[in-house]
DNA sequence: TCCCTACTGGGTCAACCGTCCAAGACGGTT
DNA sequence: AACCGTCTTGGACGGTTGACCCAGTAGGGA
């Protein structure tokens, strides 16, 4: 094993621990799995971490917090509100497609918090967070084309996230791309029906 | 404990399977907590059931059995097209409210079925019987209002199972229900816009 | 050369799991 | 009353697997 800096072994574990969730699911994520991933010795794993408590805890911050950075530069203007809604969700389902791990990963996480009494509250987070960045889009959207919503825009976030959430989950499933992607154009065309002229 | 037939105590097991893993996800269904949650010893799991395995696939077949029968009767046709869909929607909101649960069970059967090599193709036929039901609903609808869809049907069963899967899963979460019907109701009137007059 | 930091092979120990057995209790039939 | 098929159940067994730790080793900057 290379030499490096207790931080950077942390770093790579993390990782590890995030692909084999993708992978295997929550309960499969043992820390034996997780070393063996990452290439590193199984007690490499104490070594960084004093429990792997620890890492869930880091894993599941670090998610959420990358969860705000992602899908918040996600956004793009174009001269129309159906077209910018078109364009922003296939740059989403660009970052889908190229890792699908990531939010398998979520997913679990999502279901696994909902259950585990120890993660009360993520779950929450998790959508708290996801709303809010699509409450931003909507906005930046409606700011970029001159229009408002006639539509609460926190009901349009929660409809946005209901379009991501539903095409990705059905995807992860049957893997039909062709399909999900005709379904978000179809959903981004008929978002943009909430859009109204400025007062 | 009350003396009944095998084949009663069979079912009060899988029921508690269900109530289980509803509640506490499927890692911790155990054949004790399975046990301890329908009020029998322990060794009463193995008089009626060969193994644990057997009782799961009982489990999931009577679940997917189930999902074809409870969606497929859940269509209400009303005059307009908007309106059958926002009543559809509704009765089929009714049955998640009343029965959590429920659809916690089929998210993590889901999810589980997604890793576990064993259940393999679960999901999908999940999903497949997901889009039937939808898609009958939509021809259903169609035919009973007089309309054509402008879209593939195909297409618009999968928008219609997005909408009631995220529309499912971010309840399961915020347990916002005002938030949820008011996605649904708007959902109901977009779709309605791919209704076109009968050629 | 020294020493701090990082590395790791090989445990330990306990929890918990599915499964099973052998003995008891019930109730309808003879 | 005796019988017997069916159901019930306390308690245990063997085995897997988990998180965690220790004591010794090696690399590299001062």
């Amino acid at each position: 094993m290379a030499r490096v800096s207790a931080e950077d072994r942390r770093r790579q574990l993390v990782a590890a621990a995030f692909r084999v969730i993708g992978r295997d699911g929550f309960a499969r994520a043992t820390t034996r799995a997780i070393c063996i991933e990452a290439g590193a010795p199984l007690a490499s794993f104490h070594y960084c971490f004093a429990s792997k408590q620890e890492l869930l805890d880091e894993l599941t911050t670090q998610t959420l917090d990358a969860l705000t950075a992602a899908r918040a530069d996600g956004t793009h203007i174009r001269p129309t509100v159906a077209e910018s809604l078109r364009v922003t969700l296939g740059f989403y389902w660009q970052t889908v497609e190229d890792d699908p791990g990531r939010e398998s990963v979520l997913m679990a996480l999502t279901q696994h918090a909902l259950n585990d009494p120890g993660l009360s509250g993520v779950a929450e987070q998790q959508y708290a967070a996801y709303h809010r960045t699509a409450r931003e889009t909507l906005e930046e959207i409606a700011e970029g084309c001159g229009v408002t919503w006639t539509l609460p825009v926190e009901q349009l976030a929660r409809m946005f996230i209901v379009v991501t959430d539903g095409v990705t989950l059905a995807w992860l499933v049957d893997r039909d791309s062709d399909a999900a992607v005709a379904a978000l154009d179809a959903f981004a065309g008929q978002l943009a029906a909430f859009a109204g002229p400025r007062p």
